[in-house]
DNA sequence: AGTGCGGCCTGTCCGC
DNA sequence: TGCGGACAGGCCGCAC
């Protein structure tokens, strides 16, 4: 499951083939994603040069002269980039084809993912302009969060994982920022200090920072015919371990369903 | 406006 | 060993 980090490292992993090149064929196996593929996107960026490959949350964007091209990986979507010789998968389900002969190929199982157009500015697209900040830039910090959470009632990890607050704070991340910050995942957004917060800030930043950081020094290869490229390894402190004992205090990490999604966390630790 | 939940989809895992 | 069902989960869109 991408998140930011993931998400990054694939921008940068599919940067260097797709920067400066001319779209040359757009083919689509499968065009019912999470929304449709759109019916004309091939006539739509075919002969146009692609810019910049940008991310904006876990959103990934090829900037064209007359638009982008959106790019989201959902839950199990992974981007390679491969040649013609390589006969496409059962769940490759467009490919863009780029004036080198190389190909940036989508393969996305669960189909949670999607590919979108939009004409001029990415910030006029109804799923972009709504997004909170980057976690990483200076707009986010203790300030601005303690703000948006006064009077909410929603639980902190809630709020963190809302993308209209703040983007790229996926369900993993959420759990381990929260236990780096000592906060128990459970409690009311509204009642985190403005003390708390900045601990809470400084852990997703450093979380996301790490992880992406990773993500550059494991990235390889992207051209790489199996596995998922650009994904790596990620040291985590409560995420997935139930029962496991608290990197801290020794207790054994909890686990449970919040909105539908797994949290993990320490109840002696968080509070 | 804020909150909570349904739904999309398939690979993986578990129990029988 | 094989099969079926539960589960996982990003995140929009809707109902309240």
């Amino acid at each position: 499951m991408p998140e930011l980090p993931e998400v990054e490292t694939s921008r940068r992993g599919i940067e260097p083939y797709l920067y400066g090149k001319k779209i040359s064929d757009v083919i689509i196996r499968e065009h019912s994603l999470r929304w449709p593929i759109p019916e004309d996107l091939p006539s739509l960026v075919k002969g146009q040069k692609i810019r910049e490959v940008c991310r904006r949350a876990k959103y990934i964007y090829l900037k064209l002269d007359n638009g982008n091209i959106i790019i989201h990986l959902g839950m199990s979507g992974s981007l390679r980039i491969c040649t013609g010789k390589t006969a496409p998968g059962k769940h490759d389900h467009i490919d863009i084809i780029v004036s080198s002969k190389k190909i940036l190929r989508l393969r996305d199982p669960r189909k949670f993912g999607c590919v979108l157009w939009q004409p001029g500015d990415i910030n006029d697209h109804k799923l972009i302009s709504p997004l909170g900040p980057e976690p990483l830039d200076d707009a986010f910090d203790a300030g601005y969060l303690h703000s948006r959470a006064s009077k909410r009632s929603c639980s902190i990890k809630t709020l963190i994982m809302n993308s209209h607050i703040v983007v790229g704070v996926g369900n993993i991340y959420a759990s381990e920022s929260l236990f780096k910050a000592r906060i128990n995942p459970k409690r009311k957004a509204g009642s985190v200090s403005l003390v708390r917060m900045e601990k809470l800030v400084t852990a997703i930043k450093t979380t996301l920072r790490d992880s992406i950081e990773q993500g550059g020094t494991t990235l390889k290869d992207f051209t790489a015919e199996d596995g998922q490229p650009g994904y790596f390894a990620q040291k985590l402190l409560v995420y997935g371990l139930t029962g496991e004992p608290c990197s801290a205090c020794g207790e054994p990490i909890k686990q449970f369903t919040q909105q539908a999604r797994s949290t993990f966390y320490c109840s002696r630790c968080q509070r």
